[in-house]
DNA sequence: ATTTGGGTTGCAATCGATTGCATTCGAGCG
DNA sequence: CGCTCGAATGCAATCGATTGCAACCCAAAT
């Protein structure tokens, strides 16, 4: 800066403000300045500026995704969540930084917050009600989480309606004339607890008793949706001719297995899954699912964050979902 | 710092020094020190330390994936590649800074190195072959690209042999009695122009003509699989009894439109694809792929660059593909 | 007792951009 | 002509950690 600050003959302060636009300036010494500043190529040093500013203009993604849990990392709606992030911070003037790993189990805030490396957290993901998060709630950091809003937390959320997508998903079960529906998903995870709970109250609604040994704990993966499908579905309760997975992914494993049994979807048993997996649309029968809005939701979580950052208030988002018909319900 | 160094009675140098185990300070005082400075839950701050040491400590990541040009950002592949990245950088001490939209077309390097915002860059995906990586290549900058080496860009590169893989899915085709193989994929690319070389290589060993109808420019995306399939597959070719697509994600879409047509994979139509997506067990039939091993792709991309920020030497690296044979080549 | 020297520690400059305050300059006005 | 005022610009301190060099202390050697 001292180089272009010498070239146009002003002081180094002058090129500052001249490259902020500040109106203190006059327009012709500005101009002046800001073309010689691209003649040379210059670029502000952003890491003077930042340290300077005590502003990273940085936010962090942390994939709280535990994997020997089975969820696994490459699921798509992880990437196009991610994407959907990585745009909105550039729009408002944000780099990304990315871990998967949290660096150290016990503090969150403490490598990227405290040290400075970025202004924010956004988090993917409550795994089974992390404790971390309400210590990370408890010492004032500014974080916002994509899942689900729990009562007895103090954080703030970006997530679906999830009780109302169990509700839905449920509802098309039972209308198209489904008795015994499982459940497969671990309701440990708040956000599929509100699924679970969406799918009680439409059995409530229709009279059909609630049945615990439904509901199966599958973690998100595909081969668990598989081994489910094999274990429960061909095993304990032949009776079952619908499931409601809480993802594409668990729905997509219990297709191929019933598809290598010979049971037919939807004919034998219905399916429907959660999320709208791009791939939903390929499998055969194509599936029925609840979609998230996941673009919507990156983008919410940048912004509201950032109205964190300004000291604004905000509330948690419970997006609408949508119930995409396709054949795997068992009619259209 | 200045804090820690008051309680401890020494000078700012000297809890600098015990912090980061310098012998130059006595045993004694650094624990004292290192001490001190945990019970305050004192954290470096990364910023002011960057500053100073003009390292950032930081790789930026470039998606550069062209959107319009229909490779889905939801594909499973960029997050596992993504993970693996993210899990090395952290293992190597770095943290890792995500862009999906280059800041500007102009000048990849300048907004994240010139304004010293990382260190270097990774760069997913040639595009079609981008000139902006030569320009960055003739700038000096320190990078490194997912794709292909090809030859007369002065940048390296970490790949898979594409054209080995191509080659190997070819011939099993046609060793499975196939004649009329159509290949899926844009060889304006050129991880796939080099499979395109080994599916032409295999053909020509096989005394099979080579057939430029028979490849279809066909882009990543899944619906592009589905339509392309369509066209060609039920239209023009319908001699076609084998194809094979440069990704699997072009491979389900052609699947799903097959098994709509009432034509049968394998018996009617063989089918071969492309990186293993973790969907391709779930299918139906399973699908036969050329495997990438994205993970040690992702940790490779880390360890050199790592090597060129350290000035060492590196070269290209070219990774082993496996074929996996599961139903959809029509024979196990 | 003075010198030498190794082991510790502190001083102070430094990295590059920002910004409050002081300064300069010129115009306008009494 | 002198004074005021506002616009434009410069001065210099500042952010927090690092590090070359100087300074210091104490023990051993002369």
């Amino acid at each position: 800066m001292s180089d272009i600050a010498r070239l146009a003959g002003v002081s180094e302060a002058t090129v500052s403000r001249s490259l902020k636009d500040s109106p203190l300036i006059n327009e012709k010494t500005r101009k002046r300045v800001q073309d010689i500043a691209r003649e040379h190529n210059y670029k502000i040093n952003a890491a003077a500026r930042n340290f300077r500013l005590k502003k990273t203009h940085t936010l962090a993604v942390v994939l709280l995704v535990d994997r020997e849990w089975g969820h696994e990392v490459s699921d798509a709606f992880l990437m196009v969540l991610l994407g959907s992030i990585a745009d909105e911070a550039a729009n408002q003037g944000y780099d990304l930084l990315l871990s998967t790993n949290p660096h150290d189990v016990a503090d969150l805030g403490a490598y990227y917050l405290e040290s400075k490396r970025a202004d924010g957290l956004i988090i993917i993901g409550q795994g089974r009600n992390d404790p971390r998060l309400d210590r990370l709630a408890a010492s004032k950091a500014p974080f916002i989480v994509w899942g689900a809003e729990v009562e007895d937390h103090d954080y703030f959320t970006v997530g679906s309606d999830n009780r109302q997508g169990g509700y839905d998903a449920t509802k098309l079960l039972i209308e198209n004339g489904r008795k015994h529906i499982a459940f497969l998903g671990d309701i440990r995870h708040p956000e599929m607890e509100h699924r679970w709970e969406g799918y009680r109250r439409a059995l409530e609604e229709a009279g059909i008793p609630y049945d615990e040994s439904l509901v199966i704990p599958t973690d998100f993966s595909r081969s668990d949706g598989y081994e489910k499908a094999d274990k429960v579905l061909l095993g304990e309760h032949r009776e079952c001719d619908a499931v409601f997975c809480v993802s594409d992914n668990i729905a997509l494993g219990v297709m191929k297995r019933l598809s290598e049994a010979g049971i037919r979807v939807p004919e034998d048993i219905a399916i429907v899954g959660f999320d709208d997996n791009p791939l939903a649309v390929f499998s055969t029968p194509g599936l029925t699912t609840i979609k998230q809005d996941i673009r919507e939701g990156g983008k919410l979580l940048v912004q509201n964050l950032v109205k964190v950052l300004n000291g604004e208030a905000i509330g948690h988002v419970t997006m609408p979902t949508e119930l995409i018909v396709r054949q795997s319900c068992g009619r259209g």
